[in-house]
DNA sequence: CGATTATGATTAA
DNA sequence: TAATCCTAATCGC
């Protein structure tokens, strides 16, 4: 399941369970035989996410880069571990736990200025305290892409994914096809807060939920599956009913409401 | 048991 | 845009 708020607690469970103790490393699948020995019996020092890039720093003087891809999982696993029955392409074994990271689309080792180089080409990330959203904001105003095709561009922000662009479109009442030159400063905010809202939700409880609880009628530790999300991987809007329409924008489907997510800003409604 | 699908990104064309 | 990589769960026959 990954998007930023994965990877970020990721990082921070990692850190929790393995940091401050020498790791035992291992590639029980063999394609990270070479990395995994330089890793094992080194202890791990610090984690750091940046959007759906993960940093782990063993001390070694470089850093192992993993990145998740569409597919890719870094899970717990018994300790102590078992024989790993899939493909296992990193194990790392701790006092008290054991990890194991299968199908990662990146899981190798870098020098610190290759970390540079990756972070250097991501914009900001809404789950980092040191997220400056300026560039962000900048990245929007000038081109003239669709606001759905800009928010995956892990270069304008880093972190969000298929199904946070769809669900912040949806909560931000705004349809994906408008340029993102047209998005006002107060579109704006309203994107960036929301991200950071529903991402942190999502990064505390490992899973992305981005309803509203009032609305729903329940907590969202006790919400059904299917009223978690307003329009992702859904045929009729949450909020309204409304049958639900799917076009490929940035070259992935994104679902919208049709009533919801009205295609020109509506005129705002005086209140009152 | 094979086909399909998935919250991603890079490279080639 | 399309092809490609990476893995495992699920679905249809």
């Amino acid at each position: 399941m990954p998007e930023g708020h994965t990877i970020h607690r990721l990082a921070r469970r990692l850190h929790e369970s393995l940091g401050g103790r020498p790791v035992v490393a291992s590639s029980p699948q063999g394609r990270f035989e070479a990395g995994a020995a330089v890793i094992d019996r080194c202890t791990l020092q610090r984690t750091e996410a940046w959007g759906k890039y993960l940093f782990c720093d063993f001390g070694t003087g470089e850093l192992l880069h993993v990145h998740l891809g569409l597919i890719g999982k870094f899970r717990t696993r018994e300790f102590p571990p078992e024989e790993p029955t899939g493909a296992v392409r990193l194990r790392l074994v701790g006092e008290d736990t054991t990890w194991d990271l299968s199908g990662p689309t990146r899981c190798e080792l870098v020098p610190p200025d290759e970390q540079d180089r990756i972070v250097g080409r991501l914009g900001p990330d809404p789950l980092r305290r040191d997220a400056d959203p300026s560039a962000a904001r900048a990245g929007l105003a000038r081109t003239d892409r669709p606001i759905g095709a800009t928010l995956l561009d892990q270069s304008i922000v880093a972190g969000i994914g298929n199904v946070y662009r769809a669900e912040l479109l949806f909560v931000c009442g705004i349809h994906p096809a408008r340029p993102s030159s047209s998005i006002t400063d107060d579109e704006f905010e309203a994107i960036w807060g929301e991200t950071v809202r529903l991402m942190r939700i999502g990064e505390r409880s490992g899973r992305i939920t981005t309803t509203d609880p009032e609305e729903i009628g329940r907590p969202r530790s006790r919400m059904r599956r299917e009223d978690r999300l307003y329009v992702y991987h859904r045929e009729h809007c949450r909020r309204c009913g409304t049958t639900l329409r799917t076009d490929r924008i940035g070259g992935r489907p994104i679902t919208h409401c049709p009533s919801c997510q009205p295609a020109r800003r509506r005129r705002s409604t005086r209140s009152r």
